[in-house]
DNA sequence: GGTTGGCACTCTATCCTGCGGAGTGCCAAA
DNA sequence: TTTGGCACTCCGCAGGATAGAGTGCCAACC
């Protein structure tokens, strides 16, 4: 890193987004004749390669062989995406008729499909969503049904509305009026509280005043332990994986594969979506940045949604790291805050 | 359909088997010579190629050009399928393994899961298994919360400890106490009865006795209607899509993305399983026979599941139309009974 | 009459070759 | 600093030759 993008003229900066441009558009290599002709800087080829000598050097493009035209590298797309990018704004028409799309929809589950086949739909790649993390729903109520021995059927309410229901194993057996008594005593302590404020009172609790607490309130609270216990629902929903058989860069069966084996491990994907949910927008994976080699030659663009200002989940696209870029990303932003949007409507 | 297969001398169909057993191993034309050799005949290539002839004119076989060795066509598989075929027995500690990967599991849905990815594992094609219909479930108690205004959170419980949600609107607001009447009267009419049963009932109560109801009844039972109403969980799972990309026959990108598209259409796959859940064994759909065009060079091997003699759902392998039918047909057969046996032993 | 070896023929797959096109790098001139 | 010119490189493609595999048919054989 000897030089630094201050070292790029503007000239330079013209160039590469003219180039990226281009082989976003028809994925071969440019050649300094188009370039000159495409840059619309009046330069002859020559000095268009003089130039693209240069952006060589700083390791923007490189060519795949002698004499085949330029195509940008890794630092290229990501030096053109944190500097150079202009993206285009959405037609107002589009958010229009994605809203409608998500307003369709009832459930959360739901929404979060439909959310994930827009953004498939619409850039003819793959979507992907996470479903909206419970943390901070509200805590509506709670009930503990029995269902036989010691097996008590616990239902969380939340709100929105959203219903949990978890089988829990208590050690003794209770009558139907011990789980009510627990139960009104657990909805009157947290009524109007988020999950996440509901565990760490229950933590505190247990440990302060366990002197006194009577027996029922120890039943109550071991049994709400339970039920928080593993709430938050990781999982998420992709859709259009498909759409990424079109892309010549992605039609080697090997990688094709190994690229839908990754989709299909939960475990890696969610850890990868999880990195993007703390930045607070658009973020951006180009090419192995991901530091997941299956993902390699494919980019990721995602944005973490968020009702109340409470981010709840992210959601974006998977395609070939020739995206366009400009066009993406607006599409992904968008989503994001509509499916806030819709979310919170259905509240 | 001049000839029937009873024109089929014991050579015949001994080539036949030779040349099926044959391609299903390489998926390679199998010419004269190399079947003289494979069939343990001591027959010249010559006396062969006569055979054959005979078999291409039955249509059984067919050669993709003029100087290539003999394919299966779809009958010449069918033919082999229903008379031809001698199944190997699975070996008993690979039913073990099976037996015990299940028994690991808790849900019916980590279940049918499990199922379906040891289909996938052991022929290493793609393994689909449907969840298990609820219609012969018995019903074991209802309740009803009141959630907000005229929502209504109603729980079903039946006899697996399965728990079923619905979120119902009634038609006046319900205090508590009439929801508690409510879930009581339920409770009592219809348990032990299965959820099939259940309906029929609730039916002819309504029809029948409108008369000598009180309102709380008719409340009762028109909840229970709601409840009950769309109940059969219609969903299924697939497991081991990316294997297919192993098979030359489904490298054509083209026709891969049809198939992984058709996987994906929910409704198809759905209705092409149902056709299989009434069929009281193993059934086989090679090729084109399926009628979903988009399952054409495949086939699949289905056979239901069931518990106490009642069907529960129906579990298969999906693969190309040259696969081992004698070895992955002892597999979806004991898959399906040790999902069912396993189901049974959750109850 | 079924079976066999022989033979001519066909079709594919592969390798090599030559060639045109596209593009580069460098140099000298403007 | 920009430009035109020129030699060079590499890819992709089409054509041709060749080897290999397999067929169909025919005449001969048991």
């Amino acid at each position: 890193m000897s030089k630094d993008s201050s070292d790029l003229s503007e000239r330079a900066q013209l160039m590469l987004r003219a180039l990226i441009d281009r082989y976003v558009r028809d994925g071969q290599p440019v050649g300094s004749r188009t370039l000159a002709r495409e840059a619309g800087l009046d330069l002859s080829p020559a000095t268009v390669r003089n130039v693209m000598s240069d952006l060589e050097a700083l390791g923007f493009v490189c060519s795949p062989h002698t004499s085949a035209g330029r195509v940008p590298t890794v630092q290229g797309y990501r030096f053109f995406v944190d500097t150079l990018l202009k993206v285009q704004p959405l037609d107002s028409r589009a958010i229009q008729s994605m809203r409608l799309e998500l307003s369709l929809e009832q459930t959360p589950k739901d929404l979060v499909e439909s959310a994930s086949g827009l953004l498939s739909g619409i850039t003819r790649m793959t979507g992907v969503v996470t479903l909206p993390r419970q943390e901070h729903a509200l805590f509506k109520r709670v009930e503990f049904l029995r269902l036989s021995g010691t097996q008590v059927l616990a239902i969380l309410v939340t709100g929105e509305d959203e219903v949990q229901n978890r089988i829990l194993t208590t050690e003794k057996e209770h009558s139907p009026a011990e789980l009510q008594q627990a139960s009104n005593y657990l909805n009157e302590l947290f009524a109007g509280k988020d999950l996440a404020q509901v565990r760490t009172a229950l933590l505190h609790e247990m440990k302060e005043t366990r002197t006194n607490m009577n027996s029922m309130m120890v039943t109550a609270m071991h049994m709400a332990d339970q039920v928080l216990e593993k709430n938050q629902s990781d999982d998420f929903v992709m859709a259009g994986q498909t759409n990424l058989m079109d892309f010549q860069e992605l039609c080697d069966l090997d990688k094709l594969r190994k690229l839908f084996d990754a989709f299909n491990t939960k475990r890696d994907m969610l850890h990868l979506l999880d990195q993007c949910i703390h930045s607070d927008g658009i973020q951006i994976f180009i090419g192995d940045e991901s530091g997941y080699r299956m993902l390699d030659e494919c980019s990721m663009v995602t944005a973490p949604y968020s009702v109340d200002g409470q981010v709840l989940g992210v959601l974006g696209v998977i395609g070939p790291t020739r995206m366009a870029y400009d066009r993406v990303i607006p599409i992904v932003d968008a989503t994001a805050r509509l499916l806030g949007a819709a979310l919170n409507q259905k509240e």
